[in-house]
DNA sequence: TAATACGGCGCC
DNA sequence: AAACGGCGCCGTATTA
């Protein structure tokens, strides 16, 4: 038979009788995008990319400027498969011979299939995807097919494939990034390290990009291996440090920052450069400082990429580097020498760890011009104002140099309160775990174990299941006292929290006195900080007994200051009505006297609140509540339902079986309903704000604080609808909020001087070292810079209000109202390591 | 043996 | 099927 297309060889493909499908593009076109065959869609249109992939695939192709009709678009297989369905290899050899590769300067493989027909590799597109191979004169950048994204959903990897067609434009204009980082040079002798930086303090470069490489994650207890510049985009220069290091590897290379005069060369070029450049700089920059090199970064190409695209674990620079500039994997000549994730870098030999370390600096100059380029796009003026700061909001480098000056600067810690806690701990916890083990009558019971404790406390005890399979603390709750296992289980959970999670990880990262905490300024979607290991963020309330105050009390107030802390009150509430600006809301939130829970139980009961006895009252109240911060969250009346379950139920238990037996009450769905209905009655402002907030995020596809961070959706699908209409309602809050507080910390930082050191921000408070030299009246202005913040910088009417507290032991403070703690009880004992 | 998933739980 | 946003860590169980 006659082929259906030139160069097919369609008489002995078993396929033959499908319906086919032709490319679709001039025929000479400089880019060819490769697909894997025709799916329904395609078939019915007669064209290829004509269902849901192509409409991927066009918004990629728009976002980049680049026209679908001059571009070849193909699929290496002409007829119909079933979406998901890997063609046989059969159908790929009989079908490409149609595929002209020679005259493309660009070809983007899609897919497995794709990959194979052009590199002869057949899978791994996953490892490959948006790395480009070839010449700056012909070059292929695999990309894994964008109906891979949907069939997965994955909608926020789609960006991924987006970034991917911006390399093909790249390419066509001329832009090639092969030779980044192609070469290293290490300094071998003082006079050369000397000269160096004697020439670039002479003449600095406009940028500077330095990068360290350290035997660990740890910027105040590893150790730096070397450190790289660069100011070309092809060479990196690499100076040694540690001389032990290259000992050990019986390295030729000389420690040459171990020298007194190099190191004070480097530290004055680096301290007097104007344009330096890191990559996560906060770490860099820390380690630097704590040799005594106090460099101010100017750009950060991590934080340049974050406030681009915010998702979480994808701002290494080698994932950058392939994004945005098409490069493969530079460091995985490094994991042949790293057994595990844990590995110190110092089993990396210095050769092969310093041409690494060069490539990173040189990758970071080319990344700071082409992520600046990006940034100065009108579309992005958000994000570069987040960045770079504008009149009276400062720039996330401005807050990052903060943090490496706070985090440098620690936290005082007492040894003593740690050594209590971890004597007296652990030997509890053993008393728990061998009474527990003596009610199942088992040794080999591990009350650590979800699986044994189901098995004791729902057949061996014959307890009844409340939630399903799960024995969280709510089922154990309610089980309280019907065996006396399950108490103990309860007490056992709590010292196994306290002292395993938090004990074990504040004296884990006690150094000499003090604690640094690792705060990432990267570590969200919504702008709030995070940290790990040491992290201040998640220390139980001291609200909550004695047991869970252990991990507060260890930090304490620095030597001649007390501990400040400012907790802005219902801030979440008050950023909604200032975004929203419901003119309800900023009402009541005016009044510093006015309870908003108790005027929402008030609209939501009417005549039930208001001639209530006080128990009810609370009780409202507290309902009001769950519902303000469950509304914010995105919580519907389902969920809602199933907590409140029916007044018949609450009236008495009897007389609703359905609600007694945990199931779906139709008549509490009914009042969950029309709860919610009456909560936003008031506040129909705030109601219409949240769908506009939806409809934002479908059609813009991104939703922007005031602060210029987004928070990007870049494929809403069915599947993930539901999550992304959640996400929208709550971002743009919770962002904002956090944001006014690290605003408030930094314009304490700079503006208050001597007499405060912020230590950080818990999300809606600041904590701080006051010094006791402050008087009533700097501790007004201190606060009220805090209290102000937030309407300077939103630009707002509405007055925000604080909860202040003072005192020498975080976890023991109590209300500031308006003396200075006087330092009396507090015992500490020098510190000891 | 190492990486990953999951239940559980702390914070706002 | 579930239907509560944003985090990080522990310990066990499971998978590669």
């Amino acid at each position: 038979m006659e082929p259906k297309f030139p160069g097919c060889n369609c008489s002995v493909c078993p396929f033959k009788d499908r319906e086919f499908v032709p490319p679709e593009g001039p025929k000479d076109s400089e880019v060819l995008f490769l697909g894997q065959a025709p799916a329904r869609n395609e078939v019915r249109e007669g064209r290829p990319f004509a269902g849901q992939a192509g409409v991927c695939l066009n918004a990629a192709l728009e976002e980049s400027s680049l026209e679908r009709g001059k571009i070849l678009i193909d699929n290496v297989i002409l007829c119909f498969f079933a979406g998901g369905e890997r063609p046989p290899r059969e159908a790929v050899e009989c079908c490409r011979g149609h595929i002209d590769l020679e005259t493309p300067r660009v070809i983007v493989p899609l897919g497995n299939d794709a990959l194979g027909v052009v590199t002869n590799r057949w899978d791994g597109i996953m490892s490959l995807s948006g790395e480009a191979f070839g010449s700056p004169e012909k070059v292929v950048i695999p990309l894994v097919h964008p109906a891979f994204y949907l069939r997965n959903n994955m909608p926020e990897s789609f960006t991924d494939f987006v970034q991917g067609v911006s390399l093909v434009r790249d390419f066509l204009e001329g832009r090639s990034y092969f030779h980044v980082g192609s070469r290293f040079r290490v300094l071998r002798s003082r006079e050369e390290a000397l000269a160096l930086f004697e020439s670039l303090r002479s003449s600095p470069p406009r940028d500077l990009a330095v990068d360290l490489e350290a035997s660990g994650p740890d910027p105040f207890g590893d150790i730096i291996l070397c450190v790289a510049l660069a100011w070309d985009e092809e060479e990196g220069v690499v100076i040694p440090w540690d001389s032990e290091y290259l000992r050990q590897h019986n390295s030729e290379f000389v420690g040459l920052l171990e020298d007194e005069e190099v190191f004070r060369s480097l530290k004055s070029c680096l301290e007097l450069q104007p344009g330096v450049l890191a990559h996560n700089s906060l770490y860099d920059a820390c380690m630097l400082k704590r040799e005594g090199i106090d460099v101010r970064v100017e750009n950060d190409t991590l934080l340049m990429h974050y406030v681009l695209d915010e998702r979480r674990g994808v701002q290494g620079l080698k994932n950058i580097a392939r994004r945005f500039l098409g490069l493969s994997d530079w460091e995985v000549g490094l994991k042949d020498y790293l057994p595990n994730k844990e590995a110190p870098f110092t089993l990396v030999p210095p050769g092969v760890l310093f041409e690494y370390a060069a490539k990173d600096a040189c990758v970071e100059l080319v990344l700071r011009r082409k992520l600046g380029q990006v940034l100065d796009t009108p579309e992005n003026a958000g994000p570069k104002r987040l960045y770079t700061g504008a009149g009276e909001q400062a720039g996330l480098m401005d807050i990052c140099r903060m943090f490496v000056d706070v985090i440098s600067r620690g936290v005082r810690m007492d040894p003593e309160a740690l050594s209590v806690a971890l004597k007296e701990m652990p030997s509890r916890l053993e008393e728990l775990s061998e009474s527990l083990r003596q009610y199942t009558g088992s040794e080999f019971y591990n009350p650590g174990s979800v699986p044994d404790n189901r098995y004791y406390l729902f057949e061996k005890f014959g307890l009844p299941k409340v939630k399903g399979d799960s024995t969280d603390k709510e089922v154990l709750e309610t089980l309280r006292g019907e065996h006396p296992f399950v108490d103990l289980l309860l007490e056992y959970r709590q010292y196994q929290k306290v002292c395993n999670t938090y004990m074990v990880n504040i004296a884990r990262s006690y150094r000499s006195g003090r604690g640094h905490p690792d705060f990432k300024l990267f570590g969200t979607v919504t702008g709030r900080l995070s940290a790990n290991n040491l992290n201040p963020l998640v220390f139980p309330r001291e609200s909550r007994g004695d047991l869970y105050s252990y991990p507060k009390r260890v930090f304490v107030a620095d030597d001649g200051c007390f501990l400040l802390q400012a907790d802005y009150k219902g801030m979440e509430l008050r950023v909604l009505a200032v975004l929203s600006q419901d003119p309800w809301a900023l009402e009541v939130l005016s009044n510093p006297e006015s309870d908003w829970h108790g005027e929402m139980a008030e609209e939501m009961y009417g005549e039930l609140y208001t001639g209530a006895d006080e128990k009810l009252k609370k009780e409202l109240r507290v309902i009001a509540k769950m519902l303000v911060f469950g509304l914010n969250y995105g919580r519907g009346a389902p969920s809602i339902a199933r907590q409140l379950r029916c007044s018949a139920f609450r009236e008495n238990p009897e007389f609703c079986p359905r609600c007694r037996a945990g199931l779906d009450c139709p008549r509490a769905l009914r009042e969950a309903d029309d709860l919610i209905e009456r909560y936003f009655s008031p506040i129909p402002v705030i109601k219409h704000w949240r769908t506009e907030q939806v409809r934002l995020a479908h059609t813009v596809g991104y939703i922007e604080s005031p602060f210029g961070r987004r928070r990007r959706f870049p494929l809403i699908t069915a599947s993930n609808k539901h999550a992304v209409d959640k996400q929208a309602l709550n971002t743009a809050v919770q962002s904002t909020a956090s944001d006014c507080t690290l605003q408030a910390m930094y314009r304490l930082y700079r503006e208050v001087g001597d007499l405060v050191r912020p230590l950080w921000t818990v999300h809606d408070a600041v904590l701080m070292n006051v010094s006791l030299r402050a008087t009533p009246r700097d501790v007004e202005g201190i606060l009220s810079i805090i209290e102000e913040t937030p309407r300077v910088l939103l630009d707002t009417d509405l007055p925000f209000f604080l909860d202040a507290s003072a005192g020498f032991r975080w976890g023991a403070l109590t209300p500031y109202e308006g003396v200075i703690p006087e330092l009396a009880d507090l015992t500490l004992l020098p510190s000891a390591d």
